[in-house]
RNA sequence: GGGGCGUUAGCUCAGUCGGCUAGAGCGCUUGCUCGACACGCAAGAGGUCACAGGUUCGAUUCCUGUACGCCCCACCA
């Protein structure tokens, strides 16, 4: 017999369980491993970063398919890993060297690289760390780095290839500029926010001096510095004579002409719109139609340069902006400043509003990328759980604008590109070392990289036999706010590099918010730490009450006392596990008793236990968590330990061997089952109680290498299902009974019984007279109406129990009042329904003999509430009690 | 501007392919130290299933609309 604390601690057990499956190489897979290879690739954390319960949620999710895979004799493997995060981890140490009174500039290209490695030394593997704390069974022999030389050798190879297939190109564009991080964006690092702005309304006085000039709108009147045009619809009656005119800069010494062109909504405003090539995509566009003077006015920190003219050059494009609009005011020319809110685009990273910039970029070409993403998609090749996340990322797909790759910073992948003498560009998968040729000195976007991750874990290029072996990835976990950034270029990339898809299913968890579903963030301190979680309430505790409120595609509202239930979960199948193994008295799990010497209660729980282990299988099969865990926390709680534990004390305290011994191997099997399909949510509470339970030594005699079990419908067994309840219904009434009447649970007394049910009651008497505490049992073919006496109605029948010395009369009597007054209404609305001639005719023939039998029902159980009530109107004296 | 989702107990959520007395966890109330567990046991209170119409014998469930809330996407100044 095990001796075992009374409260279950996971500090004292989860990290010594954790070295114990680690140091035993239950976490590493090789490719030439037996079983059906299975591999999951973790969303690789910023190697900067801390665990929070985003990740949390992602990590646990992942542990748990791989840990059930791995039990279901795949060879499974997950493979850990962190990404360098360019723009981010740059900021990052920027800040640090900020705090010593440096900056990067000072300290030259080269010397900050080898500062943000160095900073990668001694901090990068926090995140990793926290994540065995979690339990997670990542193989981290193989744990890999978006920037360590085999992805990087990745990432060499894809860019030149798409170079050579004309995927890649160097262009001037219109792109987003982050002017604080002093790099171009993507689409999708821009975040667009409602801000409260203001329009402007001015005039452009015509260049011959002629009347009142021309009225123009704008939400930055900065841009006017670089106005190089004024257009408005050509439908539009107002301006036709107008088109063809010249206006002139009221600040420069230019002139330039008003054009016409459809993009002009002449709803807008006055209709006339002011066009800035250098600093807003529409109006780009329309330079490139118009063939338009394109004037780039800042510079790479948005402060205006000389060719705005000395009264405005050297400002901040908001200080440019005030000083424009006084300036406009001053000449007159300034008619009004509106309230107008609109989206502003602000930089993911930093925060800092994005500038529409022209610029020199190195783009790929999206529109063959994602069309065979979307094919791959549509052909059901990769799958998303929740189905309902495909709508959303197919139209995404199909409005894929080309993807701007290169960033002006120093962390990252520098783009292998060299210029040479006469502008000559070489694109090449080795350095170019050639005197007078040097490198591109930007560097690639992170999601380059990353998008090679489910093929570049494995060696890609090379045909390595891990490739082989595990790729494509069977499953993808990530949140659904990722399927865009990443999701959707690991598909493409994938495609079209390895002509497969780099995963079959991208499972998509929600977010993990706060208890009143509300984000979680710093400014509101509604953050929860899962280290915190972890510390007091244990892995398994954190981990379950994540999981049970993940449901596929909905967010994960998350309190600290929701882990608190979860703990006492852990704790109740602890005691649970303690009471087993002090009455097992050392039998372990093996061949269940012959089927006819099974107790009624022993096929109740075999028959329970099949159903849910079928219905967990399936949820698990469905991503579904929270019924997965549900069905096991309810089978665990309400009738494991509620109702087959407590049905067990007879046989386990009685003097038959026999009976005993069925229920031990019973009970021995129950556990061990229930422990294999708890254990991929719990993993460590599940392993220890294994190994007490088994005898297992640990290493690779453990729970998390031991065998899922297959399921076993025969054990299904409906009769003994509602053998039980009938003994659960009369147990249930019998403690309502007491509750009621303040009855002591120890007090002990006897019950006559009138029942349909009367040979089973008989039969498991024994065990009736256990669960509901009794005396005894005495059989009626009919109550009689006693005086003194109660009557428990119960689903199979009524019990008679004499009240003296037992209850408070009073208090029934009214209980009794009430509920026949409940009775009445119920027969009431039955009768109201029978009546109605529609019902009756048309409702299935189930239906109405349900309700015809409802009926009569309530007609007795009036009866039988009048009768007692009489009956206790006989008691004399006041109520009695001990 | 486009698209999607949600509204069920005090809180967070299940559920109903239309018909049993609509459930769980937490919280709340009452009573319990019977040898696994007070991180527990037993019982209980609490819901016009957002609102208005429609279909139907019957709607919390299906349809339409309204209100409120949330999310994603978006280059109308």
């Amino acid at each position: 017999m095990t001796e075992l604390p009374s409260a279950y601690d996971p500090a004292s057990v989860e990290p010594d369980l954790y070295l114990d499956w680690e140091s035993a190489g239950l976490f590493h897979a090789s490719a030439d491993d037996d079983g059906e290879p299975f591999s999951i690739v973790i969303p690789p954390p910023n190697v900067t970063g801390s665990l929070h319960l985003g990740h949390a949620l992602d990590y646990a999710i992942q542990d748990a398919i791989i840990r059930r895979e791995r039990m279901r004799g795949r060879n499974a493997v997950w493979i850990p890993g962190t990404d360098h995060a360019g723009i981010a981890t740059q900021n990052v140490v920027e800040r640090l060297l900020a705090a010593e009174g440096t900056d990067r500039h000072e300290l030259g290209r080269e010397a900050f690289i080898e500062r943000v490695w160095q900073f990668r030394a001694e901090s990068g593997g926090t995140i990793l760390r926290q994540l065995r704390e979690l339990g997670a069974s990542a193989d981290w022999d193989r744990e890999v780095f978006t920037f360590d030389e085999d992805r990087s050798r990745a990432v060499r190879e894809v860019f030149v290839a798409l170079y050579e297939q004309g995927l890649i190109y160097r262009g001037t564009r219109l792109i987003n500029w982050c002017p604080r991080c002093a790099t171009a964006l993507s689409d999708i690092e821009v975040e667009h926010r409602d801000v409260e702005g203001e329009l402007t309304r001015f005039r452009y006085p015509f260049a011959d001096g002629s009347g009142d000039g021309i009225e123009v709108a704008t939400t930055r009147p900065e841009t006017m510095l670089g106005d190089t045009a004024i257009a408005v619809h050509p439908d539009d009656d107002r301006y036709r004579g107008l088109v063809g005119r010249t206006v002139r800069h009221p600040f420069q010494d230019r002139e330039f002409a008003i054009v016409a062109d459809e993009y002009v909504d002449p709803e807008f405003g006055s209709g006339a719109v002011k066009i800035t090539p250098a600093h807003d995509p529409n109006d780009h566009a329309m330079a490139l139609r118009h063939d338009l003077e394109v004037i780039d006015i800042l510079d790479d920190s948005a402060v205006t340069t000389d060719v705005v003219g000395e009264r405005f050059a050297g400002l901040d494009r908001f200080e440019a902006r005030r000083a424009v609009v006084a300036a406009l005011d001053e000449a007159g020319l300034l008619l009004g400043v509106d309230r107008h809110d609109h989206a502003v685009g602000h930089c993911s990273r930093c925060e800092t509003v994005v500038e529409p910039r022209l610029s020199e970029q190195w783009f790929v070409a999206m529109r063959q990328l994602a069309e065979r993403a979307a094919r791959a998609v549509r052909d059901g090749r990769t799958v998303f759980v929740p189905e309902s996340s495909t709508r959303g990322f197919l139209e995404w797909l199909d409005n894929l604008h080309d993807w701007c790759i290169s960033r002006q910073i120093w962390w990252g992948h520098r783009i292998p590109a060299w210029y040479g003498p006469g502008g000559q560009i070489r694109v090449s998968r080795e350095d170019v070392t050639d005197d007078g040729w040097a490198q591109d000195p930007d560097v690639l976007d992170t999601w380059f990289s990353s998008q090679l991750w489910p093929f570049s874990v494995f060696g890609w290029p090379e045909r390595t036999p891990e490739l082989e072996a595990w790729f494509p990835t069977s499953t993808l976990v990530t949140g659904y706010d990722i399927n865009t950034f990443w999701v959707s270029r690991m598909l493409m990339i994938s495609l079209w590099f390895t002509d497969d898809v780099p995963f079959r299913v991208v499972h998509n968890h929600g977010l993990v918010r706060d208890e009143h579903g509300k984000k979680m963030s710093k400014s509101f301190g509604n953050v929860i730490d899962p280290l915190d979680l972890i510390r007091s309430h244990g892995a398994d505790a954190t981990r379950f009450a994540l999981m049970r409120s993940a449901a596929p595609g909905a967010d994960v509202p998350m309190a600290e006392e929701w882990v608190e239930g979860a703990r006492r979960f852990a704790n109740k199948l602890w005691n649970a596990g303690r009471f087993a193994l002090v009455n097992l008295d050392g039998t372990t799990p093996g061949d269940l008793p012959a089927v006819d010497a099974r107790a009624l209660e022993d096929r109740w729980i075999l028959s329970r236990l099949a159903r849910t282990h079928a219905d967990v299988d399936a949820a698990y099969d469905a991503y579904d968590w929270p019924v997965a865990a549900r069905g096991l926390y309810h089978f665990v709680w309400d009738e494991l330990a509620d109702w087959y534990l407590e049905a067990l004390k007879r046989r386990m305290h009685g003097d038959d061997p026999a009976e005993a011994d069925a229920a031990r191997r019973t009970l021995a099997h129950v556990l061990d089952t229930v422990l294999r399909l708890l254990h991929p949510v719990m993993p460590f509470v599940t392993e220890a109680m294994w190994r007490s339970l088994t005898g297992a030594s640990g290493g690779g005699d453990s729970l998390m290498v031991a065998a899922w079990p297959d399921s076993d419908e025969r054990l299904i067994d409906a009769d003994a299902e509602a053998r039980f309840d009938v003994l659960r219904g009369l147990v249930t009434e019998v403690n309502r009974f007491r509750s009621q009447n303040r009855i002591a649970p120890s007090a002990r007394f006897e019950l006559t019984l009138e029942s349909d049910r009367r040979d089973l009651l008989e039969e498991e008497a024994d065990l009736v007279t256990s669960l509901a505490g009794l005396s005894g049992l005495v059989f009626a073919d009919t109550l009689r109406d006693a005086p003194g006496t109660s009557t428990i109605v119960f689903p199979a029948g009524r019990a008679q129990v004499a009240l003296a010395g037992l209850i408070d009369v009073a208090a029934e009597v009214e209980r009794l009042d009430r509920e026949l007054d409940r009775v009445a209404q119920e027969r009431a609305r039955i009768e109201g329904k029978l009546a109605n001639e529609s019902f009756v005719s048309r409702a299935p023939a189930e239906v109405v003999d349900r309700e015809r039998a409802r009926l009569a029902e309530l007609d007795r159980t009036a009866g039988e509430l009048a009768q007692q009530r009489d009956a206790l109107g006989a008691i004399d004296g006041p109520p009695t009690s001990d």
